[in-house]
DNA sequence: AATAGTGGGACGTTTTACGTCCAACACATT
DNA sequence: AATGTGTTGGACGTAAAACGTCCCACTATT
């Protein structure tokens, strides 16, 4: 039955969302017994009259009852949600953890894919797809879209595509190189997506980490300057979450570091920062691309990780609170709000 | 299952009709292969302007992909397609339509596909699709497989595929040589299938109907008499239906001959025999290819038949009794059930 | 009897879908 | 290489559906 919906909401995503505004309809009659249009209206956020036009397909299937004293669910119509109970878990599960996930970390707009991507691959191709539609979505004339490594940004880059080219958005890696291959490295993803979409894009062929005095020399290279200027006036910046541990190792640091982030309990990466479970920046170093103060001043900010490992790497990340937009896949927004009932707030 | 869709159904009453509607453009597409929207409009029966819209949902979703030279299913909208069969089944009441006439003429198993292939080409394919796999399904190690002629035989040999080669089974036509274009002789069928199966087969390089003298003649031939005893002992036949009247006509039956099947009311033709309605055998003629004792002996009959106008015929030939499995599309069996209705038993 | 709340009708406006073109582009064939 | 067929995507006017906004007759409760 999972998998009915699921082949439902790819064939007809719109009929569901249909399905489920006039199931909340009927629960609302049911919940507040025999009242109007017009505070039934204001509880399901409906306006007056597209509520009409959803009541006058309802009584037409003989689910409610409308007489001049008010509305009530016919026999049938009781009957109906009774029945229904059960698969409208199935159906709103997701808009259900978004809508949680969206209060819980303060967040303006969150997508959960369904399944575990710790599990399935095409979970993960999934989510890339979705957050590549979100980015797309979100592009405006002329933005320049900062981006940062890994395989899920690598995914979400092959996903993106745009019906015509973005000849004045330009994509710009926010990181310099870092010691992974070559086709999780934010150069390479910012470049895939700027091919895809028909857009513009530059690189940065700096190694991210450097001492104070190749920083300094590096920055005066006109190229790499320009660029970096780039990076920090970034309107849009994209990036993935990571495991701290499972970053650090990746990234092959220092065991002196490794001993350190344990220390402060770091669960998470992002934007080559650490953050412990509480969200506190526990680890930085001086990087060529994009630092913390840069994140404040972009306009949206959109986080893009699944699989049920990376729930509370997840939250820890969005509790830092600069996120506006999340991607992510079921699993791992199950995870995240279960972080939230040991630590509310 | 089914609970839920008739559950959604009351609150979105032009469910199916949509889902259906994607569906069909979605099969359409994989049958067609990369086409434009034109030509699919006119074999989805839509106008070109409402295509669009659906293609423009459907490209949403990441199932089409769509391209300067045509479109066709992204992997994920295969893998859709794949999954949605059986639902479809459920939704379009197809199953009902099986375990009915599985029921009515006692059968192992029938497979029932949307549509009706009178009315569009696209649905034979789709039948003869469906029946390929079936028989790939059904086949075993050594076993021997007689086939007739027709054009759905051929439909069903075009649509054959097996994933590893099938080295040790053996295509051989189930009749000789008839008076009818090269590519829907049984010999012509049976070479395709093994061919696309990478099995062995024989031909039968012999006119079907024969004098006795010349029977007996050709039967002293090694390499004839060699095919026919593997037909007579193949474990697996497949056979199309033809209504009897069609049939006698195209295989120019003499004027005498017509005038008796029309006597008798003969209203199916099947394994080069006539039928009547009630089942009875009422035109036989010496024959090198399969006789009906051969019928009794194998252990899988396969019929494969669609199409309105088939479904007397088809129920004539269920009526003998020696089939198995039935593969069929909607309309036919719709037509092949009404007859019960009159004829109960 | 007054009043708050009800459904339903009406009407102009906005949004959406649709039918119908056309231009730019890819690909195969000549 | 040129040509022609078939493809997508854009554009635009039209038709239809949905919507926002009133109003009115009616009911149940106070």
């Amino acid at each position: 039955m999972r998998k009915m919906v699921e082949a439902q909401l790819k064939l007809v995503p719109d009929l569901l969302r249909v399905m489920r505004k006039r199931y909340e309809i009927l629960r609302q009659i049911r919940l507040s017994g025999k009242t109007g249009r017009r505070t039934l209206a204001a509880s399901v956020n409906l306006t007056e009259r597209s509520l009409r036009t959803e009541l006058d397909v309802l009584r037409e299937q003989g689910l409610v009852e409308i007489g001049p004293s008010g509305m009530a669910l016919s026999a049938e119509g009781e009957r109906l949600l009774e029945e229904l109970e059960p698969f409208v878990r199935e159906w709103f599960g997701l808009t259900r953890l978004e809508e949680a996930l969206r209060e819980a970390f303060g967040l303006k707009r969150v997508i959960v894919v369904p399944g575990d991507s710790d599990q399935s691959e095409a979970v993960k191709q999934e989510m890339g797809r979705a957050a590549a539609r979100v980015l797309v979505g979100v592009l405006k004339p002329g933005d320049v879209v900062a981006v940062m490594g890994g395989t899920t940004m690598a995914c979400v880059a092959s996903h993106m595509q745009s019906s015509t080219p973005l000849r004045d958005n330009w994509f710009v890696p926010a990181r310099g190189g870092l010691g992974e291959s070559v086709d999780v490295q934010a150069s390479t993803v910012a470049s895939e997506m700027a091919k895809r979409t028909g857009a513009r894009y530059r690189m940065l062929h700096v190694p991210d980490h450097l001492g104070e005095e190749a920083y300094q020399t590096m920055m005066q290279e006109p190229n790499v300057r320009e660029v970096v200027e780039m990076i920090r006036s970034a309107r849009i910046i994209v990036h993935g979450i990571g495991e701290a541990m499972t970053m650090a190792r990746r990234r092959k640091l220092d065991e002196r570091t490794m001993e350190e982030l344990r220390r402060e309990g770091a669960v998470a990466e992002a934007f080559g920062y650490y953050f412990d479970r509480s969200g506190a920046v526990v680890y930085r170093r001086t990087t060529v691309g994009l630092r913390l103060q840069d994140l404040e001043r972009a306009d949206t900010v959109i986080g893009v990780a699944g699989g049920r490992s990376k729930g509370e790497a997840i939250a820890a990340v969005l509790r830092y609170g600069q996120n506006d937009i999340l991607v992510t896949d079921e699993a791992a927004a199950e995870e995240a709000l279960k972080t939230m009932e040991s630590r509310p707030g």
